[in-house]
DNA sequence: TGGCCATAG
DNA sequence: CTTTCTATGGCCA
C-alpha cells in the first residue's frame, strides 16, 4: 500500500554470509570433553528426574531427550548418568568455545544464543577471499584468515562440492561458466560463490572446533540468521548444510529454495514465532476463534499448520497479520515482520560480541512460600548465588602475571568490569486453581526495582556477609513494595536481578580487539601493532609477523587444556553426584583419537587442510611464506593497484 | 526508567 | 511432549 510498506516487504537482500553453529548434544559433550572415557559410553545428563540430553551412543541404544531417568535405566541399563543441574561448567565451556570462534572473526559480529548456539557474520572474510580466488586454478585455492598475514589460512579445493546442500538434489552449479552475460544469473552466480566459500569456511571452523577444543558442531550456511539456523538443522550431528540459490522463486514454475525450506515447517518452528503468535496465526488459518485460556493443555500436536498453509491462506498478507496479531504490546509492524519471516526474509544483524552481559539474574521456584521468614531465607540464598555470578561475569580475571604459584585460597580478584546500577526483584504468585476449571494459568510476574547499593562491590568482604546485607537492606524493601497491600501471598517464584550495567574504564577497551590481538600472539609475545592494524587491508607485511600455519598455535587466549587440573578439582568441589562418573579415569588421549565418528556425514569430503612448508619469498614485500599461499598473496598486492 | 510481554534455549 | 532458569529486546506510560 504505502511505499514504506513495500520497501520493507519482500525485499531479499542476500548480501551477507552468516554461519550458524550448534554444538552437538552440548551438555553431554561437556562431560565427554572433561572425561574422554565417556565418549565410548552411553551417557545421559540428568536434571531433576529427567534426561535433559544424552550423547549419540546413548541415542543409538534407544535413549532420547526429556526421558524419565527410570525409563532410561530400563532401556539401557549400563547408561552412565551424570548430574547436570549445576550450570557453571556448561557456562564456562560455552564461553570458551565462543571466544575460540571469535578469534576467527574480523568484524566481531559473533553472537551467542543460549549456551550451545553461535551466529557468525563472515561477509567480510568471504568478500576478501573472493577477490583472492583464482578461477583458473580452483583446486588449489587458499582461504585467507587474516588480512595482514597472507599465511594465516587454509588451502582447499574450491571446485569440490561442500558436504551437504539444500535442496539435496540440486547442485552447486558454480564455477563452470565464469562470465554469464545475463544480469540476473550472474548475481545468482556471485551468491553461489559466496555461499561456497562460506561452506568451506564453515567446514574448516568445524574441524578447528573439533581438533582444538574437542567439540563437534552442526553448522548452517546462508544469508541470514533465520535461514542459516533453519538450514543447519537439516543434517544433525557433526555436519553442515548450505542453502543454495536460487533463493527466490524464478519466473518459471519452480519454487525458490527458500520457500522449499520454509513451507513444510510447522508455523511455531520458525524462529521468532513463539507460542502466542503461533496460536493466533493457527487460529486464524483454521478459521476458528481463539479458545480463550483452555488451549494450553493439548499443545500444538493436533492441528498441523505449516508456513506454506499460512502463505496460501486466502487474503493473507502483512496487513492481515497485523490485525490478527495485534495484542497487548506487540511491536509495531509485527505483521510485516512475521510476513517477512514466512518468506525467509530476516534482516536482523548478528550483534557484536559483548564483553559484559546486560543483566544477571537468579531465580528459583517454590511449592509453598507464604511467610516472611521463609522469603527472607530464600532471598539470602538467591543473593548469595547472584553475588557469585557477579564475581564470575563482571570481575576481571586476576591475571597472575607474576609468579603463578601464589596460590592463596582467597582468590585474588581483579577489578570490576562493570557496575550494575539497579536491582530488581520479581515474584510470581502461585497459580490458584479455581473451582470452575483450572483456568487461572497466569504466568504473571511482577517486579520492583531500585538502586543497587555500593557495598556489594567490596571484593574483600565475605560472600555470606554481603549477601545477607543485600537481602536485608536492598531486596526486602523491594519485596515490601511489591506486596504492600495484599494480605496473603503464596509465591511460586522469586527472581533477583542486577541490570543497568555501567562499564568501568577497565572494560571499555573492547574485548573483541584484545581477543583478536591474541590471535597473533606467538611465543607469548603480544604484537600490539597487529591489533592496531586490524581492518587495514593495505597494511604492509613484515616478514617476522608471519605465523606459519603448520605450527600449532594456541589461539584461545586463556587456554585451558581439556583435562586440566582446574576442572577436575572444580568437579570435586561441586560435590554432587557427577563426581562419581568423573573421578575414576585418567585422561586418555588414545580414547579421543580412536573414537569413531559413526555419525559423521562428511565422509566423502576430504580434508584439505594439510599444508607443506616449502617457503617462498614475496618480491614485493619480502614476506616469507609457503608456496601455496603465494598465488593468493600476489593477488593481494594486485588489489591495491 | 520502570513495568510488562514475548521469545529462545 | 515440554519444565526451569536465564537472557534479550520492544512497547508504553
Amino acid at each position: 500500500m504505502d511505499p514504506i510498506w513495500r520497501q520493507t516487504t519482500f525485499k531479499r537482500r542476500d548480501h551477507r554470509i552468516i554461519l550458524h553453529f550448534d554444538y552437538d548434544c552440548f551438555y553431554a559433550s561437556v562431560f565427554e570433553a572433561e572425561n574422554p572415557f565417556l565418549k565410548s559410553r552411553p551417557l545421559a545428563v540428568q536434571q531433576k528426574q529427567i534426561v535433559v540430553t544424552c550423547n549419540y551412543e546413548a541415542r543409538r541404544r534407544g535413549l532420547h531427550k526429556l526421558q524419565l531417568i527410570r525409563e532410561a535405566r530400563k532401556v539401557c541399563p549400563d547408561v552412565v548418568i551424570v548430574l547436570g543441574e549445576d550450570l557453571t561448567r556448561f557456562r564456562d565451556a560455552s564461553k570458551a568455545l565462543y571466544n575460540f570462534l571469535r578469534t576467527f572473526s574480523w568484524n566481531d559480529k559473533v553472537e551467542r544464543l543460549g549456551f550451545d548456539e553461535v551466529y557468525m557474520d563472515v561477509t567480510d572474510m568471504i568478500e576478501y577471499n573472493i577477490e583472492l580466488l583464482n578461477t583458473n586454478n580452483l583446486e588449489n585455492s587458499f582461504f585467507g584468515l587474516s588480512r595482514s598475514d597472507p599465511c594465516k589460512g587454509f588451502s582447499f579445493d574450491a571446485s569440490s562440492t561442500p558436504p551437504n546442500i539444500f535442496p539435496a538434489q540440486s547442485s552447486f552449479a558454480i564455477l563452470c561458466i565464469p562470465n554469464s552475460n545475463e544480469n540476473k544469473s550472474s548475481e545468482s552466480h556471485a551468491l553461489q560463490l559466496r555461499l561456497l566459500l562460506g561452506a568451506h569456511l564453515g567446514h574448516y571452523l568445524r574441524h578447528q572446533l573439533e581438533e582444538q577444543k574437542g567439540y563437534t558442531a552442526t553448522v548452517g550456511i546462508s544469508t541470514s540468521k533465520l535461514l542459516s539456523k533453519l538450514v543447519g538443522s537439516i543434517n544433525k550431528p557433526n555436519a553442515q548444510t548450505t542453502l543454495v540459490p536460487p533463493y527466490l522463486s524464478g519466473s518459471d514454475m519452480r519454487k525458490g529454495n527458500v520457500a522449499q525450506l520454509l513451507d513444510p515447517l510447522e508455523i511455531g518452528k520458525v524462529p521468532g514465532i513463539g507460542f502466542k503468535l503461533a496460536l493466533k496465526i493457527r487460529n486464524h488459518v483454521l478459521g476458528r476463534p481463539a479458545k480463550f485460556g483452555t488451549g494450553l493443555v493439548y499443545g500444538a500436536t493436533q492441528d498441523h499448520v505449516s508456513v506454506g498453509n499460512v502463505r496460501a491462506c486466502p487474503g493473507m498478507n502483512s496487513q492481515t497479520l497485523d490485525t490478527i496479531l495485534r495484542g497487548q504490546s506487540l511491536p509495531q509492524g509485527i505483521g510485516a515482520k512475521i510476513w517477512n519471516l514466512l518468506h525467509g526474509i530476516d534482516d536482523t544483524e548478528v550483534s557484536m560480541a559483548r564483553s559484559i552481559p546486560k543483566q544477571i539474574s537468579i531465580e528459583d521456584t517454590y511449592l509453598h512460600l507464604d511467610t516472611l521468614d521463609k522469603v527472607r531465607k530464600e532471598l539470602c540464598k538467591l543473593s548469595q548465588s547472584l553475588l557469585k555470578r557477579m564475581h564470575l561475569d563482571l570481575l576481571e580475571e586476576a591475571e597472575h602475571s607474576g609468579p603463578p604459584e601464589d596460590n592463596c585460597q582467597a582468590r585474588v580478584r581483579g577489578k570490576w568490569l562493570a557496575h550494575p546500577r539497579t536491582l530488581r526483584l520479581s515474584t510470581r504468585v502461585r497459580p490458584s486453581i479455581q473451582a470452575d476449571g483450572s483456568r487461572e494459568r497466569l504466568f504473571n510476574r511482577k517486579s520492583r526495582s531500585g538502586p543497587l547499593p555500593n557495598f556489594i562491590f567490596d571484593v574483600n568482604e565475605e560472600f555470606s556477609v554481603l549477601s545477607e546485607k543485600l537481602a536485608e537492606e536492598a531486596i526486602l524493601p523491594l519485596f515490601r513494595r511489591l506486596h504492600s497491600g495484599s494480605a496473603c501471598w503464596d509465591l511460586s517464584l522469586i527472581n533477583v536481578a542486577v541490570t543497568n550495567m555501567v562499564e568501568t574504564a577497565h572494560a571499555s577497551g573492547g574485548q573483541g580487539r584484545d581477543i583478536h590481538s591474541m590471535f597473533y600472539r606467538q611465543d607469548g609475545e603480544a604484537r600490539q601493532q597487529e591489533a592496531d592494524g586490524i581492518g587495514d587491508s593495505t597494511k604492509t607485511i613484515n616478514a617476522d609477523d608471519v605465523v606459519v600455519p603448520w605450527q600449532q598455535v594456541r589461539i584461545d587466549g586463556h587456554e585451558e587444556p581439556i583435562n586440566s587440573e582446574r576442572q577436575g578439582s572444580e568437579a570435586v568441589a561441586a560435590g554432587n553426584g557427577t563426581e562419581d562418573a568423573l573421578a575414576f579415569k585418567p585422561s586418555q588421549d588414545s580414547v579421543v583419537s580412536t573414537a569413531s565418528p559413526i555419525y559423521d556425514r562428511d565422509e566423502n569430503f576430504e580434508d584439505e587442510y594439510m599444508v607443506y612448508p616449502s617457503n617462498q619469498l614475496c618480491h614485493i614485500c619480502d614476506a616469507f611464506m609457503p608456496a601455496f599461499a603465494m598465488a593468493a598473496h600476489e593477488r593481494f598486492h594486485n588489489l591495491g593497484d
